[in-house]
DNA sequence: AACGTTTGTGGGAACGTTCCTATAGTAAGA
DNA sequence: TCTTACTATAGGAACGTTCCCACAAACGTT
């Protein structure tokens, strides 16, 4: 017995010293259909005599439950796959590190694909993640009229969309119309009436309704926009300042610009600071997301807090039961006020 | 046959119609040990008559493996795991995305795990991973004195470091100390002789190495160095704020900074900012990584590149064959040079 | 005391693949 | 023509689990 243990010891990942449920039982003297029911992780933990000798036994022994097997007889893996465009992207290095910690509450273990940027490759993602076996998808990859949902619905695959929706599929996203509002209306309520929008790029959900929240808040306040102070972007860096660029040399050009991620306000920090004017004298800047980076910025940045971990949660329960047929769900956002919005200087003066 | 294929189409995922091993052969006509071989990637591709018409009913029938059942029947999972602090930081994004890339080439597939930034959580992302069955793992964790490297050992678990040695394991990282060299000598040519230091923390290796890079080109430009010029840091970007308020507030102060990575140099350009210096005319600042963000802010900033696809190459095929007993694998950086640094206003004048 | 009902246990058949072994077929050499 | 060597195939036994089933033991209830 001890040798066994022994042999365990030095190689336990080698096969010809792997612990299986059948040295575990012969240790504790009980079957391996016991031990198999005993460790089983969902069912409600035993306390009698002979589990926590089981337990004993296979702490001693150093067994780890393969993995493989269990699937294969299972016919579930417990691992979910994702799929996002970049893991550099910090909002999808954040949404990921959600749905691992909300995974690991349900015993289940999240593992990643990337697109790198080129949509086109989410099927080489996702056929990368389902031929590891993963029982559904989570997707932060989706863009309006986008065919891939509807394939792999026709395929039977269990998904689910976060962060943004095609409107049809269950998805689980953040209230991005409310977070635009709120940014919005932060810059009226500071008295800014001209006020920029950086929209991102069209095919985005998240982007469209942020946009939208700026029209409702906008509206409601009774401002009129002029049309060039919307400027679509992409969602990175570069675009985000060339978007401020052409905001700024408007004339009168507006005194407050929000942007609909940190990544463009980033962006348009940068052209704020080239053009010698200053944040938050010169204009205020409001972004999205609330990534690290942006609090410890020189000027921290106001933004919109998403909250990310609800989100997984619930993108992980809609996964699980499907529920009912209406299936978009939505966490509150939050604004987190910081030094880059300000009073609007030319309104205090009027007041 | 057709009528399982519709069964197949719709529930592909599902088990009652998983299309099997036995399915192909039956529509190939041929027996399912030959359909294993035939689609068994390791071994050469054939293109015999019998091989064309298996993979052409693998695809018609939708065929995908089993991955459980494979990797139960070989004993190996083709999956490595990797460890890192955080995903939120870029540095490990990027590092894991390579390895991603690596590893796809070699028909392996990478998980991660993060700490959460508190290493004693390593033991249990090493868990999760080793549940999860991988055939090895790759940590950018290591600290110096880490007994983890040494645990792995004893357990006969394979692993290699990444970005960080300990010293003893096999390695692959970047020439940490030829970067910090690059850095400091190309400070150095523009003039600069007061420079300061953000030394990042005492346990990691590779900050080690820069500072010992950034003495080597201080000594062979025959500079000395202030005690003073040196100050420790995290790898955070608050705390390369304080250690270059710390440097700056020195008399007289350093013109020029070297920061250990990106993060200390964005903290320590914020501080700058604040003190109402600007860079680089009162202070060059080169920072290291070159994380996609550095090329990108109102000022780009001067780094040094670290070849993150080389290094995650290396880790790969150290961990395939663990090859000589001296395993430290180092890959050379490149010093991208931007406008935060500038000639040396001062020593300009002297000439 | 006899009867369901619940609870815990062990035997054994799957799960879908790989890979060992045996066999048949084919090509090359004498 | 007959070996000899090689290649391609099929059959079937694993791999380590889970889970169905049958059975026994313990428990309440009448």
């Amino acid at each position: 017995m001890n040798q066994h243990h022994q042999i365990v010891d030095t190689e336990v990942i080698q096969r010809e010293g792997r612990v299986t449920l059948h040295d575990v039982a012969a240790a504790a003297g009980v079957s391996k259909s016991t031990v198999s029911r005993i460790l089983d992780e969902r069912l409600p933990r035993s306390e009698s005599e002979t589990a926590k000798r089981v337990r004993e036994a296979a702490l001693e022994l150093g067994y780890i439950r393969d993995n493989s097997a269990a699937s294969l007889r299972r016919g579930k893996t417990m691992t979910l796959g994702v799929i996002v465009p970049r893991l550099t992207d910090t909002v999808m290095a954040m949404l990921y590190e959600a749905i691992t910690r909300a995974a690991t509450r349900t015993h289940q273990f999240a593992i990643v694909a990337t697109t790198e940027d080129q949509p086109e490759q989410v099927r080489i993602a996702a056929d990368r993640l389902l031929n590891r076996g993963v029982d559904g998808l989570i997707l932060a990859t989706a863009r309006d009229d986008d065919p891939f949902p509807a394939e792999l619905r026709a395929r039977g695959v269990p998904f689910v969309l976060a962060l943004r929706t095609d409107g049809e599929s269950p998805s689980s996203i953040g209230d991005d119309r409310l977070g635009g509002y709120l940014a919005t209306r932060h810059l009226i309520d500071l008295g800014h009436t001209r006020i920029g929008l950086i929209s991102g790029p069209g095919f985005a959900s998240s982007a469209r309704l942020r946009r939208e929240g700026f029209q409702d808040a906008m509206a409601e306040a009774g401002l009129d926009i002029q049309p060039e102070w919307i400027v679509d972007s992409s969602f990175g860096i570069e675009s985000g300042a060339e978007a401020a660029d052409t905001l700024l040399r408007l004339n009168p050009r507006p005194t407050a610009i929000f942007a609909v991620n940190d990544n463009t306000a980033i962006g348009a920090l940068s052209v704020i600071q080239r053009l010698g004017l200053s944040v938050p004298q010169d204009v205020s800047v409001v972004g999205y997301n609330d990534i690290p980076l942006v609090s410890l910025l020189p000027i921290p940045l106001s933004t919109v807090r998403v909250p990310f971990n609800q989100i997984a949660g619930t993108a992980l329960e809609l996964l699980m039961e499907p529920m009912t047929r209406d299936a978009l769900h939505m966490a509150t956002p939050t604004l987190i006020p910081r030094q880059s919005s300000a009073p609007c200087a030319t309104s205090s003066r009027q007041r």
